[in-house]
DNA sequence: ATGACTGCAAAATATTTGCATATTC
DNA sequence: GAATATGCAAATATTTTGCAGTCAT
């Protein structure tokens, strides 16, 4: 998929996300790798085509692009952060053979542990974020 | 709760787990503290048992529980490892202010995001791990 | 005696931070 | 010109690894 520059720029604003270069470089990847590349992978095929980028700042866009709610981070794997523009609700099938991970429209069942659209599933991982409502730290912040 | 040496000693058995000083002390610490410790956290409370221990014995020691399936590993924060006795299926909700995390028996409807038992919803997160119907590389093991 | 468990120190890895420079509005 | 973004180097923190000593069967 090719997106234009026009689209990107026009994405970046529609977020309240200030372009630069980097910024549209690292937008154009997450677009056209949509597989919840990793800090390293979206890294490198950014460094194609703008020698010069540092990681620190593919670390520091992605976490604006997150803040400004243009991608999510996925927390499948403990030891590297994984990326999709994607940001409509789904989940995600992560292969304990090959580690690729695959978009899953379906519910967390739990009793699911079997199958799901052919694929054999050996764990449910499911979490929710948000505040208690009896939080003490919350009220405190009041 | 207190649990005697004597019904430690038959979970590990139970499991396949062969014991150890250290081994009992850490599952003990697990019964007793119920809410998905860090490793940090389980290090720090067997400690005052065992001096000795290091913190390299309670990562292989949790490595070993899980692979006998008396843990389970969650993976709700990317920069610690956190541990759950209960090996029932249920989904887990990390409260962004605190960040204590709760046991959750409700299923990760996509809709969710708002409301669960009182507690305000901000993020659904939901992966499954197994194998891919037509995963290469499980082939090439096979 | 053999094999497994322990624990220290060092290494590996992902991510963050400080700060000087460069870029954008 | 002020504010923000970039990028290098150093720091942080968690987890893993190598290896020698210990424990248990």
């Amino acid at each position: 998929m090719n997106t234009s520059m026009d689209e990107l720029l026009k994405m970046l604003s529609h977020h309240g996300i200030q372009p630069s270069f980097q910024r549209l470089k690292i937008l154009e990847a997450l677009l056209e790798r949509r597989d919840h590349p990793t800090v390293l992978c979206i890294y490198e095929r950014v460094s194609k085509d703008v020698p010069t980028i540092s990681k620190t700042t593919v670390y520091n866009t992605l976490s604006t692009f997150r803040e400004k709610g243009i991608v999510t981070a996925l927390t499948v794997s403990a030891d590297e952060a994984r990326y999709d523009i994607d940001t409509s609700p789904h989940h995600h099938l992560v292969c304990r053979e090959c580690g690729a991970i695959l978009d899953i429209n379906i519910c967390c069942e739990y009793a699911v542990k079997s199958e799901v659209e052919g694929h054999r599933v050996e764990e449910v991982h499911g979490y929710f974020k948000g505040v208690f409502k009896d939080c003490v730290t919350c009220e405190q912040a009041q």
